[in-house]
DNA sequence: CGTATGACTAGCT
DNA sequence: CAGCTAGCCATAC
C-alpha cells in the first residue's frame, strides 16, 4: 500500500485545516464535527476531526470548545471535560437548550 | 506497512 | 426517548 503518499503538495494535514477552520468560528457560534469535516473537504471524517482536536493543545488559538456534536450535544474536551466546554460556550453567548447547544440559533453559518 | 483507536453520525430496536 | 450497532476517516503506535 502507499500510505506514504506524502503531502508534499500540502504541508498542512487534515488536522491543520481543521484548526484553520475552527479558528475562524466567530464568538457565540458553534459548529459540528461533521460540518467541519465537510468544510475541509472530507465529508464523513467527523471522527478524524475530533481525533485532531484532542491532539490540539492550543485552546487559546483554536477554540475547539466551539465544536460540538451534530445533535448539539457537547462531547469531550481535553481541558476540563464537557463541563468546562459548556461554561465557555455559555460565557461567549451560545444559546443552550437543556444540556445541548441550540444549533438553530448558535449554529455557525459559513 | 499493519493494526488499533477515537472529542462522530445515522440508523434500528 | 434511550440504548446499541455498524460505517467512515485520519492519526498514532
Amino acid at each position: 500500500m502507499k500510505m506514504k503518499e506524502k503531502r508534499t503538495h500540502s504541508e498542512k494535514t487534515f488536522c491543520e485545516k481543521v484548526y484553520e477552520i475552527t479558528a475562524k468560528i466567530p464568538e457565540g457560534n458553534v459548529t459540528t464535527y461533521g460540518t467541519l469535516a465537510e468544510i475541509v473537504g472530507n465529508t464523513g471524517a467527523a471522527r478524524a476531526v475530533g481525533a485532531c482536536m484532542k491532539n490540539n493543545h492550543d485552546t487559546t488559538r483554536i477554540p475547539c470548545h466551539r465544536v460540538v456534536a451534530a445533535n448539539g450535544a457537547l462531547t469531550g474536551y481535553a481541558f476540563g471535560g464537557v463541563l468546562a466546554k459548556k461554561k465557555k460556550l455559555e460565557a461567549e453567548g451560545v444559546l443552550f437548550r437543556r444540556e445541548k447547544v441550540d444549533l438553530e440559533k448558535s449554529g455557525w453559518k459559513k
